[in-house]
DNA sequence: AATAGAGGCAACCGCGGTCCG
DNA sequence: TCGGACCGCGGTTGCCTCTAT
């Protein structure tokens, strides 16, 4: 009956990864691809459950993982995206490839929970000498909230990634660590960076950009749907996310490439695959927060907009 | 210099949906 | 078809470091 259990759960490590056990999980990775979890501590000869592995691939030793201080750019769409979509920390994560959805969690716990608490109450206290809200302040507050969420996602979409492979391998950085930090981790972190980075060079189709990767593992690439109309250029809906620009002055976006790596092989397997999404829901989505700029677009009836 | 409290973050836990034998 | 494992995700914990006293 069912499948056997991924790992007896006696003799299974716990706790902090050590430098020894990451090297052998990335050059099992490697050699395999990520997926198949559950055989990859008894393949690799790791005492880890495989759950752990996983999560330490996809938090820690997939390439592409930008590490370090968020940008005033990531925090605006961390914060304008959380008011979006609430606590949906994976797809928020896929609106910023280079971070994980545990960074980013992390991060609005720690900073930008604090931040907003001050600023409203900041806020509260501004307006306490006045009257309570009024309708036609309210109605103003939600469509500048609107018009935040508007820019919100045109940010994303204007997003400019990094075209090449090596690029996305972050070299160990001393702005990395806090000021006076001992960084015991550091050599092993900038030797799991060069072995990936090595990784990248020395894979057999080694020019590997973020529009071309290998999605063989498990995944399938989404097949690229293209709309053309009024001067806008999709390879794929909005919320794959691929290479893409938005010039809002021009109303031109250009999508390139045929799937999101994000979705796939370069970012462990907990992005958002496009072809995986509610349309409903998302389509609703796409067509509340850009209505301005895509009323005025009929998209190929492949596309689900409502 | 010692210590307590706060902050930051990696890792674990538990749940719900999906998949597989 | 069904039971149970796997997977992905969000919430939480616990350890380590920093800072204030």
């Amino acid at each position: 009956m069912g499948r056997p259990p991924c790992c007896d759960k006696v003799g299974v490590k716990k706790g902090p990864w050590t430098p020894e056990e990451d090297i052998v999980l990335v050059s099992y990775v490697k050699e395999h691809g990520p997926g198949n979890w559950r055989a990859i501590p008894k393949n690799a000869g790791l005492h880890r459950c495989s759950k752990s592995c996983r999560l330490r691939w996809a938090n820690y030793l997939r390439p592409g993982i930008k590490r370090g201080n968020f940008t005033e750019h990531e925090e605006k769409m961390i914060v304008q995206l959380q008011a979006l979509l609430g606590n949906k920390w994976a797809s928020i994560a896929s609106y910023l490839p280079e971070r994980t959805d545990n960074d980013i969690k992390n991060y609005w716990n720690t900073h930008l929970k604090k931040k907003l608490k001050n600023l409203q109450s900041s806020n509260l206290d501004s307006h306490s000498t006045s009257h309570s809200i009024t309708r036609g302040q309210w109605e103003m507050k939600l469509q500048t909230d609107i018009n935040m969420a508007k820019q919100a996602l045109r940010d994303a979409l204007s997003y400019q990634n990094t075209s090449n492979f090596t690029e996305l391998i972050p070299e160990f950085k001393p702005s990395d660590t806090k000021p006076g930090k001992e960084f015991t981790y550091a050599s092993s972190t900038e030797n799991i960076a060069r072995l990936l980075k090595q990784w990248a060079i020395n894979r057999p189709n080694s020019s590997i950009t973020r529009n071309s990767v290998d999605f063989s593992a498990r995944e399938s690439i989404p097949s690229p749907c293209t709309y053309s109309n009024s001067g806008i250029k999709l390879s794929e809906s909005l919320f794959g996310f691929g290479s893409g620009s938005f010039d809002s002055s021009n109303s031109e976006i250009e999508f390139t490439g045929s799937g999101s790596p994000e979705a796939g092989y370069l970012h462990g397997e907990s992005k958002l695959d496009p072809t995986e999404l509610d349309p409903v829901h998302l389509s609703t989505l796409e067509n509340l927060l850009l209505d301005d700029q895509w009323k005025e677009c009929s998209f190929d009836e492949n596309l689900d907009l409502v």
